[in-house]
DNA sequence: AGCCTGACAAGGT
DNA sequence: AACCTTGCCAGGC
């Protein structure tokens, strides 16, 4: 059979798959994620699976929440980092929360790209 | 089986 | 925009 999504490994993989599809100058949120993987409302499961699965070649500061702030607690070295990186690649932060970008799907998806 | 946790989301104030 | 409350659900113990 086609490995499916009914064991955790999978989900990982097909979670993983969809963080390492947003390319640079983009952001997307972890419910997007989840729905492109193909499991709707399941937002945290995505970050569990960051938190378990990070590699240093994932994208993981791509990843946001649906208002377009930084998951992680305001001023912990994580949270400083992401919005390094994401400035790196010309996205403007301000006070935790990605401005400046526009929806690059439906207005309701959360996956934004440069304006 | 049951209980708790969490890099979340949506809706209301 | 900021908070708070509810709903959510896989994972880990």
């Amino acid at each position: 059979m086609f490995p499916d999504l009914d064991t955790p490994a999978a989900r990982a993989a097909a979670i993983l798959k969809e963080i390492r599809a947003v390319s640079a100058g983009h952001v997307a949120g972890y419910g997007e994620i989840a729905r492109r993987a193909g499991m709707p409302g399941r937002a945290r499961l995505v970050a569990q699976v960051l938190r378990k699965y990070g590699a240093p070649d994932l994208p993981w500061y791509r990843i946001l929440r649906s208002d377009g702030s930084i998951a992680f607690p305001a001023g912990s070295s994580s949270y400083r980092e992401q919005g390094q990186r994401l400035r790196a690649e010309g996205v403007r932060v301000v006070k935790g929360r990605v401005v400046g970008l526009k929806a690059t799907a439906s207005v309701d998806e959360q996956i934004w790209g440069p304006a």
